[in-house]
DNA sequence: CAATGAACCTGGTTGC
DNA sequence: TGCAACCAGGTTCATT
């Protein structure tokens, strides 16, 4: 679930514990998508938190001895803000941080498919996994002639563009589909199909999508829970999304699979070509 | 080189 | 009820 919506809505719950000090930090599980750089603290170190940012799907803490801690949440992390003498360890709690004002940050992750890794900032700005991302997908930079270019000679789905972090970062699978309802371009469009003016429905879809999932506090598909215990419930916003065999408009929304993941549009109002 | 499928891992849901 | 098969928010790697 975590895509930029719900990325966005975590860091957004995590602000308290920017500039408290860390206190220590419990690693129960060692390797998630890789193993957790072990000295990822210091003993004898007094480390304050003075940042807590995104970019795309990442979750940057910037600390204040020039290192940054990055979290991916992967397909089924989430991460919860609580009081520290509330803490009881749960299934699948993988990493504990405390800070000097009785914060407990939990990193849970079921899949394991998250990663948390920890580095100088030059050397996380370095990473493959984040240097290969592509514009934001609510930055300034993302305009149609950016898509345009980058898209306007592939014979990829546009479905897949989407989904592609180092074209647009913060697209997950349940946004795409929402986003190419929205802008009523079909899934199945190459990304040599789509006209510039096509792109730049594409972006305002895209903006106007995920803004309005960040507002409703993120979307839920079983138990998404933001970081203070709040449900987000943009899902009952998704107009495609999980919804084949319902019918919008009179027309019925039908799923397919693309590249391996399941994609749900309406074939009626999302042409394939234009007329 | 691009495109596709499998892999990573666990748990919930579906169908026989 | 039991159990196997399938599916899930993401990303990377190996194979065509």
């Amino acid at each position: 679930m975590p895509e930029l919506p719900e990325v966005e809505t975590t860091i957004r719950g995590l602000q308290p514990i920017v500039n408290s000090t860390i206190l220590s930090i419990k690693i129960h599980t060692p390797k998630l998508r890789f193993f957790i750089p072990k000295n990822i603290l210091r003993k004898q170190e007094s480390v304050e938190i003075k940042e807590i940012k995104r970019r795309g799907k990442l979750i940057l803490l910037n600390l204040s001895n020039e290192h940054t801690i990055v979290m991916h949440l992967g397909m089924s992390g989430r991460l919860r803000l609580i009081n520290n003498n509330k803490f009881q360890k749960q299934r699948h709690d993988h990493f504990i941080l405390r800070t000097n004002q009785d914060h407990c940050l939990i990193f849970n992750d079921v899949r394991k498919f998250g990663f948390i890794d920890c580095g100088k900032i030059e050397e996380i700005y370095n990473k493959k996994y984040m240097v290969s991302l592509g514009e934001e997908a609510l930055g300034i930079n993302l305009n149609d002639k950016y898509l345009f270019l980058k898209i306007s000679k592939s014979a990829v789905a546009i479905k897949q563009i989407l989904l592609d972090q180092s074209i647009i970062a913060g697209i997950g699978n349940i946004y795409a589909s929402e986003i190419l309802f929205n802008a009523k371009i079909s899934p199945l469009l190459r990304g040599k199909d789509l006209s510039l003016e096509e792109c730049n429905q594409l972006i305002l879809s895209t903006k106007k999508i995920l803004k309005k999932a960040i507002s409703a506090g993120g979307s839920t598909l079983r138990d998404y829970v933001s970081t203070d215990g709040t449900v987000g419930n943009y899902q009952s916003n998704f107009k495609v999304y999980k919804k084949d065999g319902q019918k919008i408009s009179g027309k019925i929304i039908k799923k397919i699979v693309q590249y391996g993941r399941s994609t749900y549009f309406c074939p009626d109002l999302q042409k394939k070509q234009k007329i």
